[in-house]
DNA sequence: GGCCGAATATGATATATGTCATGAAAACAG
DNA sequence: CTGTTTTCATGACATATATCATATTCGGCC
């Protein structure tokens, strides 16, 4: 069974019906390394669900990648601004590893949304889910220094370190690279 | 007919049992300003729609307070990580202008929910709504330079100027309000 | 309508952090 | 492997914005 299916299961378990429209809605698919998911100007037309990989989302200003976030095995993954208001987004979403994805369509989540009302139960959860990690992500934004951002972060996100380059983690606590390696250098 | 009814309505026509159920569960209170819906170490129990109104969240940092958001007439009102996640919350909620709210609190809403399936959809198109808003607003914090946050404001939120202190404007563009005073005055 | 505390404006100075430059180390590709 | 590119570290300097101080204006309230 779909990796995925198995964790919408544990949210609320789903009808035979729902889980055979999820699973002809959607298809894994396996992509490499820098692939780009969504890009500025294009309208988000599709949600992931991470099966293993690392995404991250970022927008370019003045020239410069400012990272917003990055999800890892077990997340969904959208451009809120664009998939919600079907827009065209102003944000990347780029692979920074290879990924087994499965993803279902804006309509055709409509569509289920429509056709099995107890999914909406199942699809409000989830967006609550991120939308409490947004707000916390914000919230560190509002710290005035770098040093309490940065703490922040490895105080409630450490596993970030893990994976993510530096100089991506710097541009998401809104520091220079340098900044960030001369904070690092002088707490250990 | 209560007008956050007639608001919610418009969202999604509302069955005669699940209009009487919201009916049952809420009612509309009369607040001064200055009053205060939330405080840091209280679990945020209950949601409010603002008919009438003014409200500011913020948290205090260092002794500071730093304004996260503005809610208005037509609004919903919530501590996004107190109310989803039910922990002890780090932010106030104040009216900024005496309020006639509608509230509703965290478990009358679940039964409501669990009651009244259709009842997910209206709240996850709200969730997304808010979810939006709060993304913006995050994107905007992520600007660098001062000026560039408040020309943003401008563009987006306009109307925050009719009716929020500047002070608290400036602790929301974090900024301290004395360059949001020369930001205006050179812009002017 | 006039008083008083709060909000805003404006100037002088301090400072955190950005920018630019360079080198070392690590990751990657052929 | 080995060369090449990317990432990270470190130093010197520049600058946006905070801080502190004071003056002015505004707005609520008796």
């Amino acid at each position: 069974m779909s990796s995925f299916i198995t964790f919408l299961n544990t949210l609320q378990p789903l009808s035979a019906g729902l889980t055979e429209a999820i699973l002809a809605s959607t298809m894994p698919e396996k992509l490499p390394a820098h692939h780009v998911l969504l890009r500025p100007g294009q309208v988000a037309r599709r949600v992931y669900f991470l099966e293993t990989g690392l995404v991250r989302g970022y927008t370019l200003l003045h020239g410069r990648e400012i990272s917003s976030w990055f999800m890892q095995a077990g997340d969904f993954v959208i451009s809120i601004l664009s998939f919600f208001t079907q827009q065209p987004s102003e944000e990347y979403l780029e692979l920074l590893e290879p990924a087994v994805v499965h993803s279902i369509s804006y309509d055709q989540l409509q569509r289920l949304y429509h056709d099995f009302p107890e999914f909406n139960f199942i699809g409000r959860r989830l967006i609550e889910k991120y939308y409490v990690l947004s707000e916390q992500r914000a919230q560190h934004l509002r710290s005035r220094t770098a040093a309490e951002r940065y703490a922040l972060l490895v105080r409630d996100f450490p596993t970030v370190f893990q994976r993510v380059a530096l100089h991506h983690i710097a541009s998401h606590l809104g520091m220079a690279p340098e900044t960030l390696s001369r904070l690092r250098n002088k707490l250990s």
